[in-house]
DNA sequence: TCGGATGTCTAGCGGTGCTAGGATCGATTC
DNA sequence: GAATCGATCCTAGCACCGCTAGACATCCGA
């Protein structure tokens, strides 16, 4: 049984390989130039070989959203664990995502954006994306207010996030608000 | 001269056509069946006659994105407009809104997601776009707040409203907490 | 050592956006 | 009214895309 758990060992650093290939390249050029072709070339095997470990891209795309929405929920823990004051947090949870956003646009695009083939706000939606939900509404259930459903005021914040991410990174907003835009978001819907 | 005139005439209602062919099919199909072949054909030209028009695909998209823009700011003034003190007002325009990207989805996406080639937030914006902000404006900075930039202002609860069309058209926010979500949007953000 | 399964590659399908070059049509001129 | 000439449009094709069938090699277990 040792050879099969060798191969499999392979196999999967090998998918490693593939989605790591995947999110280089979509953070230098674009997903647009996440092509199959370019792709095989940068992990040194055929195009084939990407169909034997993903259905199609758009699992590809997934898998990099999974991994992505992990590191983003670390990224919201570290960056509130060490802060005092529920209002602080906030900023902090707030300052934390945005910079994500900023720092891994093509990551932040197949989380959020892009068609990855996953299931969101079900109950089969993968466990990465329900966690980095949860890390959102650890820091934001604080804030929420009496009588608001932690949840709803959770998902009300995030879409601000979101709107300010995406608008932001596509050039639909001034770059000097960009500060007091999230200032202005915590003192409004954060109640402390 | 009436010779050139008539046949002025005739290429800018054939322009006319092919926009209103890319938005139609992109409302039915989704922009990735917004082919140039597709497209040639529902107009009946050949595929080259697009480019005698527009630069590339592209720039069909963008001409869907202003005529859209145009649209948008309409349809927010017009459900703005009869409606008594500025806490409602807001809140038709946020319905507004929402629902305008609820119903142009495709257009919607030419506006704010997709790439046509326009500028934003610059002096070259065109002025479709620069019109569209404006009529959110224009009813939003009444509940700017003492001291708070209109503009900036403007563009948070925006990026918010934004944040809520996209995430709930690409299932990731729970249907049923559509209208507390604006509630509690127009509650918080608006100073009345 | 050999048979067979496993794995990988080459080649190719139908599609994409876009363009070069020739044919055709129609307005202008004699 | 006929000829010319320019504008207009189409056919054909480029390089690329995602994806797959089938040949081939390679390595494992008997």
């Amino acid at each position: 049984m040792s050879v099969k758990e060798r191969k499999d060992r392979e196999r999967a650093a090998r998918e490693r390989l593939i989605v790591a290939a995947a999110r280089e390249l979509a953070e230098q050029q674009g997903w647009d130039a996440v092509t199959t072709r370019q792709l095989a070339e940068r992990i040194e095997y055929s195009q084939p070989v990407l169909y034997s470990h993903f259905r199609g891209k758009r699992e590809i795309i997934g898998a990099v959203a999974l991994e992505g929405a992990a590191e983003l929920a670390a990224a919201v823990r570290a960056a509130t664990a060490g802060v005092d004051g529920p209002r602080e947090r906030v900023a902090a949870l707030a300052r934390a995502y945005l910079d994500f956003a900023e720092r891994n646009p093509a990551v932040y695009d197949a989380i959020f954006q892009l068609d990855g083939g996953l299931a969101y706000a079900q109950e089969d939606t993968p466990e990465p994306l329900k966690d980095a939900f949860a890390a959102l509404m650890e820091t934001l259930s604080e804030v929420a207010g009496n009588g608001i459903d932690p949840g709803l005021f959770t998902e009300l914040f995030w879409a601000s996030l979101h709107g300010l991410a995406t608008l932001t990174r596509t050039g639909r907003l001034l770059d000097e608000y960009a500060e007091p835009r999230v200032e202005l978001l915590v003192d409004r819907l954060a109640m402390v």
